[in-house]
DNA sequence: CCCAGGTGAGACAGTGATGTCTCATTCCCG
DNA sequence: CGGGAATGAGACATCACTGTCTCACCTGGG
């Protein structure tokens, strides 16, 4: 009965996120296989680190897919975006920060088309008078993961709920702390 | 001559904070002593990142301190904290990721303090009236650091310069993407 | 029934980091 | 100048994780 790749690199995540140094024998523990079998489909630590990095990767891009960046108002897709990226988001918590490992080698490929898409929303947004010009869009793109990953450490942790994810990175990233001033007419 | 533990925190923080696996080893070196003088000042790798966490706890109440959260607009008391924080940021976003290692144990007083403080400023910019009340000072306060690890990051990634750091922060974590609706009087 | 493929359990050596130790050297202070 | 404290260099055992291997099992298909 061959395991289910996917279901291993499932597993997988779910542990790395929530303890990023869990050893082979634990991640296989996780995903309920033996060590020998998760040898057997990644040939060690570091392929299983890569290959949930391209899992991240694949469901990021399927996001953006979904999330149609380049209809209607930049507001609306960033909020579609966080929306269908949101089950991810732990996933990606893991990859943000296990990513500082790679220093030596040159960024996945595919992070950087992430980052052009996500980047290209926000200048969209820009250039169609929607968002502000004074914070850049790499800047923004790289916000917007950052917000991703505390809210997903912030759930995780039992600090927030799950049902405010969306609400919590969206209405911060695109409205800010301030109150928005009332119409005034003086 | 007696190392200057102050020195060797610095130095070992610097370091780990874009290579957070780096050895004992690698810590000693940049920190331009040897390593069986490191673990004459630290019993171990635990007790370096202990003390590099009570470092950072340190840095983050001397600028809550600096930054007289109580006083003025809250949103000035932010602009205050980032500018005051800015200098351990690499440090924070170092620990931020480290502090998921920490899970089985409580954490530290010093971390709860802080985010206390920090909750209580964004808690008395919403009673005051300026800061929405939808997003609760907790998640403020959380995507508060978040933005500093990710500001931090950026910039030591070469892909933000170090003079936008606070602008950056702020602005986002205050006014959010949106373009503010001009004042109008239709 | 029998066999082949996949799996679990465990043994095994290799590796890298750790923590401790010793010894020579250096530097400050008296 | 002399002694003591601190340091650097390196040896050493230990430990945890890794990667590979073997062997038994068990499960489904011919």
């Amino acid at each position: 009965m061959a395991v289910d790749r996917e279901q291993v690199l499932r597993g997988a995540a779910a542990l790395l996120t929530h303890k990023s140094t869990a050893t082979m024998d634990e991640v296989a523990k996780a995903a309920g296989i033996s060590r020998a079998t998760l040898h057997r489909h990644f040939a060690g630590r570091d392929a299983l680190v890569r290959a949930l990095e391209a899992l991240g990767i694949a469901e990021c891009e399927s996001a953006l897919d979904t999330a149609r960046l380049d209809e209607g108002p930049a507001r609306d897709a960033v909020r579609r975006l966080v929306r269908e990226i949101e089950p991810a988001a732990g996933l990606l918590a893991f990859l943000y920060t296990e990513n500082q490992l790679f220093e030596g080698e040159e960024q996945h490929q595919g992070w950087t088309r992430i980052d052009e898409r996500v980047s290209g929303l926000f200048r969209r947004g820009q250039l169609s008078g929607e968002f502000r010009i004074d914070l850049t869009p790499a800047w923004l793109s790289e916000a917007l993961f950052g917000l991703l990953a505390s809210g997903a450490w912030m759930v995780q942790c039992g600090r927030g709920a799950p049902k405010d994810f969306q609400h919590m990175i969206v209405e911060l990233l695109l409205g800010g702390a301030l109150r928005p001033p009332a119409p005034q007419d003086g």
